[in-house]
DNA sequence: ATAGGGTTAG
């Protein structure tokens, strides 16, 4: 019923014979997509009636994130047609999020002081969002300057947000950049557990595991007790750098000494063992954890379920999965993406597809990786009409094809798999298709490919 | 959004 709704939604002619939509997320988020320029009198006509709360705006901003300047256009709409609403400080943090993604930093700066002088904030958070995108692209200096100029903007640093920065340059890999933050101010913030894993973590996310055992080591010297974070990050870090054999002697070194391994530690071992092709080992692992008292959950089924897929063979993951369904877990889009991947893999395409549709009959809806992953196989299989079939089905559910879903599409259209005929007539059909959608999406794709 | 485990293929 919501689906018929949302497609009506869709394929009528932008701005006309819209009717207002009641306060559904998907509704509303297409809504917005049908106008080709702007929001107008006709948007403001139809969301007169809108009963607007932070929760409604939020969901249909995260619908609109890959249309980032439509979900730009609706939250000024709603600040500049809807007095009486006033957006929260989490729409704010999304809305800026969506601005710094498309590097609009004049937008982002303003809606930092829209929401100061609203007196809603920025908060730490807010500073987190805005120095995550600097560091991812390209900008460690001046996502520390960021942090460093806080107090500017009514907000003070204190050791959670200096431990959330080193965690941003972190994760985005800028690990000497934290290394040197973290040596300069450890002192000032009393550096504490979660800082010394966060910079331990940052080593081992590119590899460096002497340097993770050097801060380790600092760590104990003065006085900060290690916990059981600090061994499960540093266990991982070993199997990250393929030391598998540091990685089983710290596993070893771990149980020794009392320490109370947990779910975590024996998924970083399975998943571990794994990738490096031991499955004899995950399953030996796997039983002793069982044997231990300690209860798999659905990652450390999703973990075995993966290397299974890729090491072992894909009906053993079935097997798998099906052990977990009748222990009664449940399985979530991951399980569902990992082994629809591995039926793929293995040229399964039809049993993927039923796997597909039993995930949706089970209640658990299809995301942008499924899509995708399943569009890019069957374009590399030049299974044309399957992908279509897969795209269009993406347009009228709840999960809007994105620019990786057109990249596939259009890479789709240059492999030569088959013969130079099917790939002449696969090439035709999909041009036709991509340039039939992108009339309907407003040029957006026209701009961006120049098809 | 203060820290640790599970999602592409190349």
């Amino acid at each position: 019923m919501k689906r018929l709704l949302s497609k009506s939604l869709c394929t009528s002619a932008a701005g006309a014979n819209l009717k207002p939509p009641p306060a559904d997320p998907a509704a509303i988020a297409k809504l917005i997509l049908s106008f080709h320029q702007t929001l107008d009198d006709q948007f403001i006509l139809s969301t007169k009636t809108t009963p607007w709360t932070p929760n409604l705006v939020n969901s249909v901003l995260k619908r609109l994130w890959n249309h980032g300047p439509k979900a730009l256009q609706f939250f000024h709409f709603l600040d500049n047609h809807h007095r009486e609403y006033v957006h929260d400080a989490s729409s704010f943090d999304l809305a800026i999020d969506i601005a710094a993604r498309l590097h609009i930093h004049p937008t982002v700066w303003s809606l930092i002081h829209r929401m100061r002088s609203l007196r809603i904030g920025p908060s730490p958070k807010t500073f987190a969002i805005v120095a995550e995108r600097y560091a991812s692209s390209g900008k460690p200096d001046k996502a520390v300057k960021l942090f460093l100029n806080m107090h500017e903007h009514g907000c003070f640093q204190d050791l959670a947000s200096f431990n959330t920065i080193l965690d941003v340059l972190c994760k985005s890999k800028r690990v000497e950049k934290a290394y040197e933050l973290f040596r300069a101010l450890r002192g000032r913030f009393s550096a504490d557990t979660v800082t010394y894993n966060v910079i331990v973590n940052g080593w081992c996310l590119i590899k460096r595991t002497p340097k993770a055992l050097e801060v380790l080591k600092e760590m104990v010297d003065r006085g900060i007790n290690p916990n059981l974070t600090t061994y499960n990050t540093m266990l991982q870090g070993f199997f990250r750098a393929g030391q598998i054999r540091q990685a089983w002697e710290f596993f070893l070194e771990m149980k020794k000494r009392n320490c109370e391994i947990d779910v975590v530690t024996y998924t970083t071992v399975v998943h571990g063992f794994g990738v490096a092709g031991e499955i004899k080992r995950t399953r030996n692992v796997f039983d002793e954890m069982i044997r231990e008292g300690v209860l798999p959950s659905v990652a450390t089924y999703n973990a075995f379920i993966q290397v299974l897929c890729k090491k072992d063979s894909v009906e053993n993951a079935v097997v798998m999965f099906e052990e977990m369904v009748r222990k009664g877990y449940e399985p979530n889009v991951t399980t569902y993406n990992v082994l629809i991947r591995g039926l793929f893999h293995a040229g399964k395409f039809s049993r993927g597809e039923e796997l597909m549709q039993r995930m949706e009959n089970e209640g658990c809806e299809p995301n942008f990786q499924t899509y995708n992953m399943m569009i890019r196989y069957y374009s590399e299989c030049s299974e044309v009409e399957k992908a279509l079939g897969l795209f269009e089905k993406m347009g009228t559910g709840d999960c809007l094809p994105n620019l990786d879903t057109y990249n596939i599409l259009i890479s789709g259209m240059f492999v030569r798999k088959r013969s130079e005929d099917m790939v002449v007539a696969g090439n035709q059909a999909f041009a036709k298709e991509i340039l039939r959608l992108q009339s309907k999406s407003g040029g957006r794709l026209l701009r961006k490919f120049r098809l």
